[in-house]
DNA sequence: AATGCTTTTGAACGCGCGTGCAAAATTGCG
DNA sequence: CGCAATTTTGCACGCGCGTTCAAAAGCATT
């Protein structure tokens, strides 16, 4: 392939070769704006030719809108992270935003990053993963840039938040478990101090105190698989005499699931398992998962609602959107 | 909470602040630019006061780096694309870029997507989803933009791209495969037209043709889980008496896994099973996949070596590196 | 104290764009 | 044709920053 030097085509280009002004090639490409039509077609036409499209790093510079929206998730390789990043960055994408990806690792510093994404002027934020601090929601305010959370909630107020309605699916998945006489249940938690970690966990111990009943195990994983495997294993090997194993997400029941097959423990006959989330693939594999349909588009939507709500209103009060969630009957319970 | 106007902090605030001038503030921000060292640190202390951070957007004006780089993702929510996109995005943040994430649809506008990621001045474009058009990397090419595909290979050098070796992959479970005596082989490949697809089918009939074999039968999915189980399930159903079925991806191979369990034939003693890939997940569930494994970080770290180097010497001719695959036997085969 | 050299500083420019404002061109109407 | 009302157009400015260049300041040597 021949190589050409790249050349940048500036507005200043196009008005030079279609013998107007520049300030007539910006109108040109401005909605709305009182251009003749036909000179407007003449100019869109000779930037086509020579290959012209706004810069949008400059536009953004003058405090117009740079359509940048910083998107934190966290571990992408996951099944409930991906599923949800999907459909953030998809509505996104639809609405002519375009996602600054922030990957938050383990040990990622949360602020530093914001901090980072916010000398890109972002017109918002959109958290799904991490610790947010307040300062951190602060820091944001201070910048302009809208800050909403997903799946967890700031304490006192402190930023828009869009969450599934947690302890309302435990409910739902309790109440089938003790419809089908089960009596005998264990909860499988995640990582310590998540939010959904929490709230779930809280749903399950309301809804069973309501039938009289209270947890006989606990153990904790880290949402991931194969952590639902070893604690699982270590639950079912704890002679309990389980009937029931919910588990805070997906990913550990899959798990667990796996965990009883290695020990021929059939499920669920002898074992109920839950999960939570309702992830592509809940539905494959061994057993089909019992589990409550977490609705991520829907939470996506939203998010983006917020976001907008609180640009065109800073001052309005922070609102915590709870989307309602389903319950997904299937094999596992 | 108390709501404060938002105030964007510039170079010229922090300058009246410390009491010097503009361009003193930004020589303190520009490493090994010359400063005398209390003044730098006296303009970082004022700067840190006031929450100032220079303003990328403002500085990609002036054809500086943006950092940006694009990122075209396929349908995130699948095993390998998360799985690759969190490689890159890490390696991307950890070297100092931004990733701006373009998703890419069933339908999308490729080159639509990329000159709008093109019109916020990326410094180059990481595609590893969709079918790339030469017209595209032309147009990549006149932006100065440098592309580099990720598992697919544009025809007649037209962009650099890194690759996984599919052939020698699928060598390598066909050899497996007939040291075990199995000789009755199927085919579930994957959506028609993508490079991946044609390279490892490509792969199994070479190889079988050494052993002077071929394929039995052929069926085509579309890389996801439950094409593979409704393919499996035609396979199995086919009575062409199969004793291995090889899938283009581990997501199709653990549906056909599914669709034996459904037809109660057993993995791997009745028909093996072969994935490609090795996603995170290919380990666990009803029968752990044999299969192969792609580098996925590796591939990140060359696609961003591709990247830095087209930058600083554009005229280079294009490369094509293929990294090493890796065979995983596990039990399905 | 005067000279020459090095380091540090500030004024000015340009990056590419949107837009307010006034001049120019067009239209409508008598 | 003449004049007012209405588009349409071009000029000039500023967004926030990095950087060049010449002036200023510091320093050592004579």
């Amino acid at each position: 392939m021949r190589w050409v030097m790249p050349v940048r085509v500036t507005a200043d280009d196009v008005a030079k070769a279609a013998g107007v002004s520049r300030a007539m090639v910006s109108r040109a490409f401005t909605p709305g704006a009182s251009v003749a039509v036909r000179k407007r077609e003449h100019v869109l036409r000779v930037a086509q030719t020579l290959g012209y499209r706004p810069n949008l790093i400059a536009r953004g510079l003058t405090g117009q809108r740079t359509g940048l929206v910083a998107v934190v998730a966290g571990e992408i390789s996951r099944p409930y992270e991906a599923w949800l990043l999907e459909h953030i960055v998809r509505v996104l994408s639809a609405n002519g935003y375009q996602p600054l990806l922030l990957p938050a690792f383990r040990d990622a510093n949360m602020t530093e990053m914001i901090d980072h994404a916010l000398a890109y002027q972002v017109e918002g934020a959109i958290v799904a993963a991490g610790s947010v601090s307040r300062d951190i929601a602060d820091r944001c305010q201070a910048s302009g840039a809208p800050l909403v959370l997903i799946g967890r909630v700031l304490e006192k107020n402190g930023a828009d938040a869009v969450c599934c309605d947690n302890i309302k699916g435990m409910w739902q998945l309790v109440e089938r478990l003790v419809k089908q006489g089960r009596r005998r249940i264990a909860w499988l938690g995640g990582t310590a101090d998540t939010f959904s970690d929490q709230e779930r966990r809280q749903g399950v111990e309301e809804a069973l105190a309501h039938y009289g009943l209270s947890l006989q195990v606990q153990r904790r994983g880290d949402f991931s698989l194969s952590s639902g495997v070893s604690e699982g294993l270590a639950l079912l090997d704890s002679r309990s005499a389980l009937d029931a194993i919910m588990c805070a997400n997906d990913a550990m029941a899959l798990g667990v699931v796996e965990a009883a097959a290695q020990r021929g423990i059939k499920v669920p006959d002898d074992v109920a398992i839950t999960g939570f989330d309702d992830v592509p693939g809940a539905a494959w594999g061994r057993c089909p998962l019992t589990t409550v349909r977490n609705p991520v588009n829907e939470t996506a939507l939203e998010a983006l609602r917020l976001l907008e709500t609180r640009v065109h209103n800073p001052t309005c009060d922070n609102q915590v959107i709870r989307v309602g969630v389903t319950l997904v009957p299937r094999s596992s319970a």
